[in-house]
DNA sequence: ACCTGAACACCGTTCAAGT
DNA sequence: ACCTGAACACCGTTCAAGT
């Protein structure tokens, strides 16, 4: 994407995707003027815009570094030999590491997503991969005998997907501390929905 | 919250929000503006600020009439003889009912409900309202064993929102076709959640 | 190339003036 | 009261000019 790549320009992108993250926790997305990044970056408009094209783009930017954290904690899942512990491990660190301040940046993210065609269909690429994932570890610990073979691991994975999705859409509203005690129902659900079923009547 | 409620009144804001809804459709909530909206309606800038103070109480308007559906399609949970079959039938009806257009609108009201405070406040109510309506559904359905009586209902509660949350959130960017077809596979987890359990190892 | 800051186009909202 | 449309304040972005 990036033609050149000398430490100047790296090093101030990264200053103003600090400084817009600072911003954006604030003030929101559009609470925050260019002129305030600007001002919290140290530098003038036109410096700003000579290393992103547009206000979208600086968005874009924070979206990329937080989805690569997004699919290497989901990773765990298809190296581990116990399925079920690192699918717990994996909703216990969403817990623990999602304070309020994370959150109210998630949702000023999650909204322009919403809203921008060009981050839509980069999140609807995260996804994918982030379900390729998934499915990969649902089959492996399938193939293990740790999770009930007649699942469609697709459409497992997708509803794995959707309740953590949930879960943090509802953090949003009810903040950081409902959803930590959210996970212990939301592991025993996951173990009911995924183990090996006892025949039933 | 209104004052008066003349015929001409409720005609006009009722104009007002279809145009809304119209142009939102079409361009999002940011790509329309307030010019367009009165294009839509057929009036003048100063005539639609008559009726709504700003163009955040345009969307609380539109969120004030689907919220109202949403609450009386959860109702059923409360007055049905089997809770199953009535919560097989919510899902039912919003794969059925739910077109790419009404994601579309949904996507700009959730958008726009993460940015406002006061539409922030607005949800979390409807979602406490929610909230209760499931939580009494659910315990009625355990007084009559219908469901595992050892769940926690409001977390169960919380847990069965936050799946359906989840779906539409994702069916944003895979489309109404996907979301469609995780619809058997949702009934399946929520049995298994749900239902009473035979003893286990 | 990297940077400045004034200038431009646009948009949400207001308000003096009309009926 | 209901309505008009010009005017205001503000913001994202650009660009001529500098180093």
């Amino acid at each position: 994407m990036r033609q050149r790549d000398s430490a100047l320009n790296t090093q101030r992108r990264h200053a103003i995707l600090e400084a817009a993250s600072t911003c954006f926790v604030k003030s929101g997305f559009h609470g925050t003027s260019m002129k305030d990044v600007c001002g919290a970056a140290g530098m003038s408009p036109g410096t700003l815009y000579h290393y992103f094209r547009s206000k979208t783009e600086i968005i874009a930017g924070i979206i990329e570094s937080e989805a690569d954290m997004t699919l290497e904690l989901l990773s765990s899942l298809k190296t581990t030999p116990d399925f079920f512990e690192a699918l717990h491990e994996v909703l216990d660190f969403i817990a623990s590491e999602v304070t309020e301040q994370d959150l109210a940046l998630h949702t000023e993210i999650a909204a322009e997503i919403l809203r921008q065609p060009h981050l839509r269909s980069a999140q609807a690429e995260l996804d994918r991969r982030a379900l390729e994932i998934v499915s990969e570890a649902l089959s492996k610990a399938q193939r293990e005998t740790q999770v009930d073979p007649t699942l469609d691991v697709d459409v497992t994975a997708k509803l794995i997907l959707a309740l953590i999705d949930g879960l943090l859409w509802r953090a949003t509203f009810e903040g950081a501390m409902t959803l930590r005690e959210q996970i212990p129902a939301t592991k025993q659900l996951l173990s009911r929905m995924l183990q090996l079923q006892k025949e039933r009547s």
